[in-house]
DNA sequence: CTGGGAAATGAACGATTGTTCAGTTAACCT
DNA sequence: AGGTTAACTGAACAATCGTTCATTTCCCAG
């Protein structure tokens, strides 16, 4: 048998990433089989090369699509113009979109050493352009004497980690909605910059 | 060739785990096989069967080693008294530690996933407990009014995830000392903090 | 000097890995 | 209605996996 009815590569192709990120976030990369993913999507191993060259490029694609829209959506949102409105608003989208996303967070957070030295280059890249996105806002404020930090590459860093950080311990259903974490957190992040 | 002139198994069963962490801190637990290992160490692969029960065990007490020792290297440390003076003592301690046990520090953050359900409970009550270090500071300092934090538990996992994350950037002989660092830090805690 | 046990080898086990490819099937186009 | 081709199967590849075990070697106690 081959071909299953109904069958169609503009769905496979999605189906087999998305199943690629479970697996990769559940049991992570090098756990994970070409079997295992084409089990999920309900197909054969070797089908699974018709819409990815190999298993590397699947983590690649992965970590680069997550960390592109990341920035997209960031760019996308309306400049605050005050610094420490754009810290809020910081604060704010980075919780609530990586809250939204968490398997792409885990993979893109926890895979980088499974990749090639050229496509880890690539990611890491991507991700110093996000905390770029940070500091300017920090170094703006700094500027104007609202922020006073030691060091607003290492306070862009330190956000940063304390903000992805929920994502280790947030379940839905838990005592705290999500944003009433924001609001914590931004009550956390407004203080420790603060002048 | 059997028994290699001078060999001895208290030297050797260090040796085992030094290299097991070593290689899993690099490649991943998954990504390391015990033939690796053995290389490393200079054996053949069954010879690690001298040494620990299976692979899961090695990673088991790697993770478990490292937070008891953590948790007991804190609870060395002579009680500050004033909570203020304890966080400051928290920071650096934590800061300072971590950056030395590098590999440690990566294998007990990576790998929780790679271990079994049971060795999970064990080594998620190990973590939690160092969690309750903090919290114990911050209950201390809200009640006498030094600190004013939305929400003690997630203060405490704030803070240590922002100075982990120390250990994701941080390089030896980079613009900044570990102790310059810890200071970097304390400041930004301490406001995040404040009453 | 010798026997016994500790330490390590090296081969073997079945299972599984990522990837390739010739063959098969079903959907679409004319 | 029939032929084309995209979509998929299923078998095969060599390599590697964790683990076991009979065997060999060396160190040390007596």
């Amino acid at each position: 048998m081959a071909r299953k009815t109904g069958s169609h590569s503009d769905i496979t192709g999605p189906r087999v990433r998305q199943a690629a990120l479970k697996l990769f976030a559940q049991k992570g990369y090098a756990a994970v089989s070409m079997r295992q993913i084409a089990t999920e999507v309900g197909l054969q191993a070797g089908a699974l090369y018709l819409y990815t060259p190999d298993k590397q490029a699947l983590l690649y694609e992965l970590m680069k699509d997550h960390l592109e829209e990341l920035l997209a959506a960031w760019q996308l949102l309306p400049d605050a113009g005050d610094p420490n409105e754009r810290l809020q608003q910081f604060t704010r989208f980075h919780i609530l979109y990586h809250l939204d996303r968490p398997e792409s967070v885990f993979v893109a957070y926890m895979e980088l050493r499974n990749l090639t030295p050229d496509n880890f280059t690539r990611i890491e890249a991507l991700r110093r352009s996000y905390e770029n996105e940070l500091e300017k806002i920090l170094i703006d404020g700094q500027a104007l004497g609202q922020f006073r930090v030691p060091d607003t590459k290492l306070a862009a860093l330190a956000v940063i980690a304390m903000l992805t950080g929920v994502n280790t311990w947030y379940r839905q259903g838990g005592r705290l909605s999500r944003v009433t974490v924001a609001d914590i957190y931004w009550d956390m992040v407004r203080k420790a910059v603060a002048a």
